[in-house]
DNA sequence: CAACAGGGGTGAAACGTTACATATAAATTT
DNA sequence: AAATTTATATGTAACGTTTCACCCCTGTTG
């Protein structure tokens, strides 16, 4: 072995005294006789030998590493997701490249293909970009939004859930809904939260109103908008379904300072449930995402063998969790 | 060009008309004519031609690769540090790969040994395990912890910080001082937040109390000696410091449920601000660390060519920014 | 007892690069 | 014009694995 350098299979052979291929073998659980694999193994520790991965992933063309691409991991269902995910690879014995694009289309489209070429066995995205480019060779799955007709997409069941929030608003015995959305203008799956809420209303016969924003807007039209529906320190609306936790505080921030209160004058729901995955209470009431699952899931549909039968979408059901902007904590 | 495999650099010299070893070369940056370069990027684009990376890890043991190990992503400042990390790596050529402990020593201690055996080019680890193995042939840089003699610490000016922020309560009027801290039972950097806080009290003849908890330890034991310091609805102390921003947080909401309310009754500082590196308001006051600076620095040691003159402790400075739990806010 | 499986060991060829020694042509010097 | 330098193209030997055809031995079978 020549010193200075990492130990090869070549010098864990000849330490043990027996041939090359029979050392990958040990490596590879491939079958050899028990005192030939007891022999290789003691010169391996006796060597500290390990594994060259990049020569394996050469002539292997498995590298047991998966790309995650994010926008970013302040937010916290994004880290929640991206945490779960690495455990979840981790388990199944791959490991996580993670890449953040902060919304950048760009980027995004940069790290894709850098993924590719980085000979990575798969990739999971969330992403933005309206006309995503993946090359068909390595297995790609896409969180939350729709990229082309090939590539799977995990998603919760947004649709469900905004049916979900309006309903339990209503069984609150509120009469007059409201949807705040704020978000990106590259419609995702999420944005099927808005058609369940509609759907239950209509299906219901309640009356409802939606403000859509972009993320370009700010917050400022929310303000607005919920000054304009205040009369006589009297909101017009008793049941708002936001679209995420983080809006949900935002307007019951917002709310308070205009002199209206949740729960006390009206009913908030939000939407994710980071709180609950973290062992908090909830600091709203909220939809769940069920994060473990979906993180699960995306693995699962990324390392199967065989994609021939894949639904293009896979929703994930979720749940509701009272948490303080309701009147249903008992 | 085989059919159905990616094209090789052998495909590009013969679709180019060249030699192989004048495509590495168009590749590598080495002198090419003008001609041939064209010829050979055309070639390669034609073909949609792009590096193996295991095959150049190989050749070259450089892999393009550093791995990040950190406790989670959940908490907002690993989550700043890991995407600062991140960018900063990407500016640099380099791609991140991350790995999760939640706190475990043996996770630790296994994400380290993958993380050499994966000929990453350098390892950034924020550990906690007491007598962690690292190999002296990978670059190593651990946050906040000491490690080893000849393994760089880089961290914020935690000393510094604790001083700083017992100087702001004594600005602010306050006579009677408290420094609350929860954590790991393995002491690192953080915990010279005390030493500091302590230096400047015994300096300035300041009263001050300490109260030092392990995580295994829950916050009800605060709840306790808060309650018995409050006599008549008034509490002993005038001045809280927190190690951290997430403490502070409990510590109001603590209090106010006590009756005592901050800033009115009580000044609390807390510890890390990254809701000022996220473009928040801070909610409390608090020390902030320079954490995109921190994640500069971790990069730039761990690149750094030659080794041989580092310290092996980086402090960086830290600065104050109030936040609405002092009395200070213009 | 000859023929034959078959477990288990061997050595060499390939994987896609980079690096280096060699070759060639053009440009410069003597 | 010959000699020397410069610039750049070429081909081949590694890098550390896995894989596969091959061989050897031992035990089984008709």
């Amino acid at each position: 072995m020549k010193r200075g350098s990492a130990p090869t299979m070549k010098d864990v052979a000849q330490e043990a005294g027996v041939a090359l291929g029979t050392v990958s073998k040990v490596f590879n659980n491939g079958s050899v006789g028990e005192d030939y694999r007891r022999r290789v193994l003691a010169a391996a520790e006796r060597l500290g030998y390990q594994v060259n991965s990049y020569a394996r992933g050469l002539k292997t063309n498995r590298t047991y590493t998966v790309a995650v691409v994010l926008p970013n991991i302040i937010n916290p269902f994004f880290a929640l997701l991206a945490q779960n995910l690495c455990q979840v690879l981790t388990k199944r014995g791959y490991r996580m490249f993670l890449s953040i694009t902060d919304f950048d289309p760009e980027a995004e489209q940069r790290y894709i293909n850098m993924a590719q070429q980085n000979q990575v066995d798969g990739i999971i995205g969330l992403t933005y970009h309206p006309n995503l480019q993946v090359a068909a060779k390595v297995p790609f799955v896409s969180f939350d939004r729709y990229v082309s007709p090939d590539v799977p997409c995990v998603a919760s069941d947004n649709f469900g859930g905004g049916q979900l929030a309006a309903k339990k608003l209503v069984e609150l015995g509120c009469e007059r809904l409201l949807f705040l959305r704020i978000g990106s203008p590259v419609a995702g799956e999420s944005d099927k939260r808005r058609d369940g809420f509609e759907s239950f209303c209509r299906g219901a016969g309640v009356e409802h109103d939606i403000l859509y924003l972009y993320d370009s807007d700010g917050y400022e039209p929310f303000r607005a908008f919920l000054q304009a529906h205040i009369h006589q320190g009297h909101l017009d609306y008793d049941g708002i379904f936001c679209c995420t936790d983080v809006l949900t505080l935002e307007i019951q921030k917002m709310l308070s300072e205009l002199g209206i209160n949740a729960p006390q004058d009206v009913q908030l729901i939000g939407f994710d449930g980071t709180a609950v995955h973290m062992g908090q209470a909830p600091a709203c009431s909220t939809i769940v995402q069920p994060i473990p699952l979906l993180a699960e899931t995306c693995v699962d549909i990324l390392l199967k063998e065989d994609k021939s039968d894949l639904p293009s979408l896979i929703c994930l059901p979720v749940s509701y969790a009272p948490g303080g902007t309701t009147q249903d904590l008992v």
